[in-house]
DNA sequence: TGCAAAACGATAGTATTACTATTATTTTTG
DNA sequence: CAAAAATAATAGTAATACTATCGTTTTGCA
């Protein structure tokens, strides 16, 4: 069997979704309907009506909506770590290897067979649309105590230390990737909605040329 | 007299606050709250109770909290827009006036006599931790019509014709600059919360040198 | 196989929020 | 000074984000 884990902190749910069939019903129906509806306009009880169960259904699992979202944009970072590791076994250069970093980032990805409640095209287009809600908070000190941002930080360190093989003196590997990864989200976010503040015409290719462009001059010597 | 005016889109507010008392009370007491409490704890009531007044006072002014820290977003946008135009008119080549510009994205600006109503610093803050709020909705294509997202766009525009002087083949200067006002605003916050994220200790200087650094850079041919 | 524990479903209830509506009072202005 | 505009005060509503309780079903395991 071909199995595959991705790994998130246990403070990221009350009871681990991934365990129970009710649980993988509450992933797959809140990314449809976060996709969908948007985290403002999504609810638990909108949630438990598609997955056939109460609200209290919900809450055994999250304890709240954000909580939930938190898990969601983690298991992205960790389907996404995992997805790098496996194509970095293929490259020799950390150049390449960076490139298709960058294209991982951007590009849609295609759907997992072996994970069949996890819709990653939706997902993706969830993490554009709301990423940043969960660290933009009061609460942020606590919850980055509590690990709710390691997926984020783990990607972060994985392409840093990838630079530093380019160029070991570069001073801001971490500012350097911090910055491409969400300039990748939010540069598909502007070139659907905002376009004047892209210079993609909708095309995907061109944010990654835009991103690998600016990773490899910051990294010249 | 020397006044001073910062436009804004008529769409962003129900009656212009800058033209009465009570309107500057809130958007003076608005700031402090929305530093202090977050966007997510703010509410019209509490607003009220500081600016002695009632909710209905405030929705007079602004139909709800999220059209008010648009407005408030826009007033921080089309101040900078004054003060880099200002700063501008003493230097001469494009790459001082970039340096300049990112400067007064990320130092912390000193409070404007002329404008008693508005704490620039605490404002700077907020908008450091609540701008992407603004257009991460499901509403922004509408918004984007009505004209919420103009002092952004403006700065980026003004930004990429700077660029374009110094480099008038770069084929990416909208997506540069969005990318640049974005990491200044989130290296900010990551340096103080999220450390594994930047390479700052938390000194502004840092965030300036890494975001010029890229800047030109990736402006070089 | 049987039984205890865990999980689930159903329902009810509460405090808060984000408004809307109405009316009376005060202030401004031509 | 009269009319209009702005403000204050109060009430009310639908939705939200939970919390609590309890009976039923499913599961694990002795």
């Amino acid at each position: 069997m071909n199995a595959l884990n991705i790994t998130i902190s246990a403070k990221l749910y009350s009871k681990n979704p991934d365990e129970t069939e009710l649980g993988k019903r509450i992933l797959s129906k809140s990314i449809a309907l976060m996709d969908e509806l948007g985290y403002e306009h999504l609810t638990f009880k909108k949630v438990a009506r598609e997955i056939i169960s109460t609200e209290s259904g919900v809450y055994r699992y999250f304890q709240n909506k954000h909580q939930l979202l938190t898990y969601l944009i983690n298991w992205y970072w960790g389907w996404l770590e995992v997805k790098m590791a496996q194509e970095f076994m293929l490259l020799n250069s950390p150049e390449e290897k960076l490139k298709r970093a960058i294209e991982l980032l951007v590009l849609p990805m295609e759907q997992d067979e072996r994970i069949p409640h996890v819709d990653e095209r939706a997902l993706q287009r969830v993490v554009v649309a709301e990423y940043p809600k969960i660290y933009l908070t009061k609460d942020v000190d606590q919850e980055n105590k509590e690990g709710y941002f390691l997926g984020y930080k783990q990607i972060c360190e994985t392409l840093s230390q990838l630079a530093l093989q380019i160029n070991p003196d570069y001073p801001y590997p971490h500012s350097l990737f911090a910055t491409i990864i969400e300039a990748a989200q939010s540069q598909q976010f502007f070139a659907e909605h905002l376009p004047r503040l892209s210079d993609s015409s909708g095309g995907q290719k061109e944010i990654v040329q835009f991103l690998i462009d600016m990773t490899l001059k910051s990294l010249r010597k």
